[in-house]
DNA sequence: GGAGACAGGGAAAAATTTATCCCTATAAAA
DNA sequence: TTTTATAGGGATAAATTTTTCCCTGTCTCC
């Protein structure tokens, strides 16, 4: 387990909103959880570009934070699932509003970064 | 300028999102064009603990992806300005969202991750 | 002339996150 | 008995982001 060695600034709400849902699979993974693919095998199969070790990663982190609850299932082999905890429900909206954003600008921000040029930028007077 | 090697995922909203206002003090840095904190003079002032360096990388990110605009006006000592475009001022509601989940949830999150401990996973029968 | 404010960036190191590889272990099915 | 599915993690490497250090210039003020 990595340990860090500069403490991180929480002080701001959007540093706690970016830190939970910042990682690079984060929103994949709630996503599947959202649509019921809620067991570490299925979602690893969903998600077969990533590494399953990542996405163990970054379901404990989740876990970590409240926002998904583990199921541990004392079945044999052992059933695992995860569901959202109420505050988990609760960013669910705030996710898709970040959705929304992103697919309302893509073409735009992608456009821009591909286009820009330093030199591009005017003098004003 | 550091080239990826590895091409990014942009099919997704929320990964636009995130990569528009996940840098480690973007957030702070919109928040200082917002309060009319423009100039990168005044900006440094007010991040005292951000590297200027680190702020100038950032704000270089945030104009290539259309976000805020530089003007230089053709003084000497040059003055620059950075100002919202339509589309920045179209995401800032979206990070008061944030904000505002992230403050109403903060002491939850970091009270968890505190307390967590992988032997308190229930195991369900 | 020297100090400080202004805007900016290269090179390299450090920190952090993500990825790869290869293990453990149990039980059902082939 | 070997394979497959389940869940999981240690060690290490690679990729990426962030930080530090130290430069370049111009102009104003003392």
């Amino acid at each position: 387990m990595y340990e860090k060695k500069i403490p991180e600034l929480l002080d701001c709400g959007l540093a706690i909103s970016v830190k939970v849902i910042g990682g690079k699979w984060k929103a994949w993974i709630i996503d599947c959880i959202k649509r019921d693919v809620k067991r570490p095998s299925a979602i690893h199969r969903e998600m077969n570009i990533v590494n399953p070790r990542i996405i163990n990663l970054h379901l404990k982190e989740l876990e970590e934070y409240g926002i998904i609850c583990k199921k541990v299932y004392a079945e044999v082999p052992a059933r695992v699932e995860y569901c959202f905890t109420p505050v988990g429900e609760s960013i669910l909206p705030v996710i898709q509003v970040l959705e929304d954003w992103g697919n309302q600008h893509r073409e735009y921000i992608q456009h821009n970064q591909a286009e820009y040029r330093e030199d591009a930028v005017p003098v004003l007077r």
